[in-house]
DNA sequence: ATTGCAGATGCAAATTTTTGCAGAAGCAAT
DNA sequence: ATTGCTTCTGCAAAAATTTGCATCTGCAAT
């Protein structure tokens, strides 16, 4: 039916239900190459199915970023923007409080952090999508 | 006046103008234990001084924040929250997804993280206040 | 195929957060 | 003390996000 039935699966095993709107929610975030508002993705949703709600869409935002597989990404100054999770391509986003240019960080990047919190206060660190903030190589030169 | 005119200097030196209303929404935050919604600080400058408005107080919020002298809480299901950022106890929020407790991470356990990012990306990671997630150890050994 | 039920949806309304704009006020220079 | 420039504020309105509730539906068990 779609190109990321591995996701789907994965919903399942954990006994969630798929329903048509989740489903299209997924879709339209993981067709999409940039990082979509919510209100980008309701739109995309009604091309396809018009009577979905917003509030619906929302929703599904919020619980599909809670299965980890969809990344929130808050910018100063404007709503929050979604993105797939690809497999193997988990990754953060650090934002320059300069110029607002944003660089991809792995999250391998974190292994070390993963591995202090859990030595240190037995958490375990999820691959839950961060927002770092900071200053560019640019802008910290030109400082 | 206050028990942190460092802080106020701090601003001072950064070129702002320090406004009643600035000064006050900092008092408060300062002056709490806990972690307050914007709501909260805005009911207790309105009992010092009655005719500020919340938008001010959600643009000072989002200013002192920027400034990296607050902390923003984001936790799952409720509306943001505020802390003081004392200096050396620069710390981050390590909240767990299933249970919802918090771990309190110093911002020095991010000193590899902060390395990383600048020898790889050249990015000067800032003490900004972040909202990690995952598991405590007691919902990772009960899983 | 039917049933039962936990969880999902649509709708309307509330809550939270942001913004535009005209007037007010901090602060540096005079 | 006054002036000028720029930033900040209050107000009103918009935009973004969340919630309550009655109904509906996926899906596991029969």
């Amino acid at each position: 039916m779609s190109c990321h039935e591995h996701v789907i699966d994965q919903l399942r095993d954990a006994g969630v239900r798929l329903t048509p709107q989740r489903a299209l929610v997924l879709d339209v975030v993981y067709h999409s190459e940039g990082h979509l508002t919510a209100d980008e993705v309701y739109e995309q949703v009604r091309v396809q199915s018009p009577y979905v709600d917003l509030s619906t869409v929302y929703r599904n935002l919020v619980f599909l970023r809670q299965q980890g597989l969809i990344g929130e990404l808050r910018l100063e100054g404007q709503p929050a923007r979604f993105e797939a999770v690809r497999s193997g391509m988990e990754h953060h986003h650090a934002v320059c409080t300069a110029c607002g240019c944003m660089v991809e960080v792995g999250h391998c990047d974190l292994a070390g952090l993963e591995a202090t919190l859990l030595s240190k206060y037995g958490f375990r660190l999820e691959p839950i999508h961060l927002t770092l903030s900071g200053l560019c190589q640019q802008c910290a030169a030109s400082a």
